[in-house]
DNA sequence: CCAATCGTTTCTATTAACAGAAACAAATTT
DNA sequence: AAATTTGTTTCTGTTAATAGAAACGATTGG
């Protein structure tokens, strides 16, 4: 299943990364929050080729978290690679402070 | 922490509804895409006043999982809420067969 | 070919979210 | 006010994701 395409329509529909900043933290715990933030920073370490047992050190990850970005980097035609591909991933690193 | 604000704006980039719901099919796992889906029903549904049991029954869930719901929807000036109040929230749950 | 390095898998133990049931509390009905 | 309904909390056990360690396998350089 199933209705992930009404979260997903959700999301979209806020538009802004500030309201959906927000909704996220209303509707995840802290710890879902954690987990997805790193599973975002392997993604991107990955990509930018960083060795893996590095990756788990510099996170603090273990090794099956990282496995598992791997393969998700290696399917084809993935929204993953093509966003870690553009010129907003590195954008977002640098986590400028806008506020 | 922390880079909550790096992911939203990831979502807030990809724009359209069919590309998050592609994302989030990577980045999930399907239990965590059930439990998701399942927890924003809560949500909806307890805005509709139905009965806490109910919504349990119906959806085949504990009831701490609902009473976790009525939890986000007392705090006041939400994201969830204003979204729930909204006319988007109804369309999202007729479903139409856009694919 | 061998050794080292790295990606991947496997194993057991841990943890957070949750199920299911019961108890408790607040509200409503009568 | 007593009984019923509904919201909430508490309890124990379960499950999926994960940690940590080790092993396995592939690749590469020597």
């Amino acid at each position: 299943m199933k209705n992930i395409k009404v979260l997903a329509k959700i999301f979209a529909d806020l538009r802004t990364g500030e309201d959906i900043r927000r909704l996220m933290l209303e509707l995840f715990t802290q710890s879902e929050l954690n987990t997805l933030s790193k599973r975002w920073q392997i993604l991107n370490l990955l990509n930018q080729k960083m060795k893996q047992r590095d990756i788990a050190a510099q996170l603090q990850v273990s090794l099956c978290k990282v496995t598992r970005g791997s393969k998700i980097l290696k399917k084809t035609n993935t929204i993953v690679k093509k966003y870690l591909d553009g010129d907003k991933a590195n954008d977002n690193n640098i986590q400028k402070n806008t506020k």
